[in-house]
DNA sequence: ACAATATATATGGTTATCCGTATATTGATA
DNA sequence: TATCAATATACGGATAACCATATATATTGT
């Protein structure tokens, strides 16, 4: 197996790609608004996170009852770098920058609710 | 589907980024040096070609008997820059490295052998 | 301790991918 | 036209990927 097979496997999936590109605009995402954000199920969004952690693409840590995500620090700089031209070709149009939107409004959702 | 996904779908296969990359460092190659390269059989180097050259990633043209096979001149420059940031990562590892040794090698047994 | 929320995993079935082998096609040459 | 070399495709079976559903785990608040 190439060193990069596991790491384009994982961009080969329509959830998990879009998943990578909407960590690039933020730090962290928790799983919920992750599952929100691209409207896809709970399990499925788990799954795939699972795989993307299992490649060491991302990184996870919980903060009380919520698991946040983000692209892991310890990305290596070519990986790195395939991520940002994707987001350059990819990151404004549908369905990524849907995704974005929909990510940006449950913030103001949370922000504007219940203030926990 | 994503519009990058078949691209990446593409690039998650062993053979076919080894010929990608293999496509690289030179302007065009002929199936039969990529198979010797890659050291994979005539049908599946033909198999990953003809996937390639259905996403677009690949051109060809005949010459003679032999069938030329090069990067698209049309791939989208974001693409090309995910392909420039894998050589840069993976270029010099194994198989990748050995691939070029190995087409070196063919084409220095063409040039001093049979001068057709 | 219990209920509720957030997240992860297990299970079963469907579809897609991959590969080896056999065969078809195409161009060159005798 | 028969043959050969190069390339492409068809076929069948094995494996992997994917998803929906159900269930398990962990944390918080009552």
């Amino acid at each position: 197996m190439v060193k990069g097979e596991n790491f384009y496997k994982c961009l080969g999936n329509e959830t998990r790609l879009r998943c990578l590109l909407l960590l690039l605009v933020r730090e962290q995402i928790c799983v919920c608004d992750l599952a929100d954000a691209l409207d896809v199920s709970q399990p499925m969004i788990s799954r795939h996170l699972a795989q993307l952690r299992a490649c060491d693409l991302v990184s996870d840590h919980r903060e009380g009852q919520w698991v946040y995500y983000r692209i892991h620090p310890g990305l290596e700089s070519w990986q790195r770098s395939v991520l940002a031209a994707t987001r350059d070709g990819l990151g404004t149009v549908a369905p990524c920058a849907g995704d974005v939107l929909r990510l940006q409004a449950i913030e103001r959702q949370k922000q504007a609710g219940d203030c926990r």
